[in-house]
DNA sequence: GGCAATCTACTAAAGACGTAGTAGATACTA
DNA sequence: TAGTATCTACTACGTCTTTAGTAGATTGCC
C-alpha cells in the first residue's frame, strides 16, 4: 500500500501512532497547532476516506485508530524524498545526513554502532 | 530561505540542477515524464515566482537556472520530513534507514566509513 | 420534559497543484 | 513577403488541501 500522507494528515497520524485509538477531542487536545474540533474531524475523516485510520463507535462518538504501521508510513516517506531529490540513492540520502546536517560526536558514535550491528547480522 | 517544493517542481529542478542553465524544450526533453511545452513553462514560471529559479534572456526565449542549491532544498526537505514523520530526530530516521532498508553489505560498509571519517573531523 | 452540551454529517470556500490551451509576438524559410 | 514554427504571457479548470461553519441527532442535567 502506498501510503501519502499531507503535513496535517502527518499530524493527526502521529498522535494516533503515539497515544493510541482516541477521540476526535484527544486528538484535537495533542496537536500542537489549534485546531476546531471540526477541522480536526474532518481530517480524521479524510484519512479514514485514504484507508489509513478506522474508527469503533464509542458511545454517540467515534474513537479512530491508525490502520497502518508508522513504520510503513515512514518507508513510504522516505522512499519518496530519496526518489525525488537523491535520485533514488539511500547512500546518497545518508552522505547528506551525515556530512550537512549538524551531529555531535555522541550522535556519530551512536550511528557507527547502529551500522556495526547491522553488518554483524550481514555476515554472521 | 524555506525551500519547499513539489513534486513536480521537484522534477523540474533535478533537471536544472544536473544539467545547468536550461531551455524549456531542454527542461521538457530531460524530464521523464512528458509534459506538454506549455506545462512545463508554466513550472519554471511558478519556480521563478517563488524564488527558486531565474532566467536570462537568450535570443526570443529564456535560459532558465536553479538559484538555490540543490544542497539546501536536500537539506530543507529532510529538515520537513525529519520533523514530520520522525519526531524531529535525525537518529531516528537514521535508524530507519539502517534497519528498514535494503542496503547492501557494500553500501553499510561505505557507510561506516563515511562516518569515520567524520569522527575523524569531530576530534582530529 | 426541556435546555444545554457534544457529536457526527454535510457543505463551503480559499489557496495550491498539475496540466494544458489560446493568443499574440517573433523569427525562419521558401 | 507570406506562411510556418517557436516562444512567452495569460487564462482555465479539475483536484487536493486546509480550515471551519451549520444542521441535526443524542445525551445529560435540573
Amino acid at each position: 500500500m502506498n501510503i501519502s500522507l499531507t503535513d496535517r494528515e502527518a499530524d493527526v497520524m502521529q498522535v494516533l501512532w503515539e497515544h493510541g485509538p482516541s477521540l476526535v477531542t484527544d486528538v484535537r487536545e495533542r496537536l500542537s497547532d489549534k485546531l476546531a474540533y471540526t477541522t480536526v474531524l474532518t481530517v480524521l475523516r479524510t484519512l479514514e476516506a485514504k484507508g489509513y485510520v478506522s474508527h469503533d463507535e464509542e458511545g454517540r462518538g467515534h474513537r479512530y485508530f491508525a490502520s497502518v504501521k508508522q513504520q510503513a508510513a515512514r518507508k513510504n516517506a522516505l522512499q519518496h524524498l530519496t526518489n525525488k531529490l537523491f535520485k533514488g540513492s539511500t547512500e546518497l540520502l545518508f552522505s547528506h545526513l551525515v556530512s550537512d546536517q549538524k551531529l555531535s560526536s555522541e550522535q556519530i558514535s551512536r550511528m557507527r554502532k547502529l551500522l556495526s550491528e547491522r553488518s554483524d547480522k550481514e555476515k554472521p
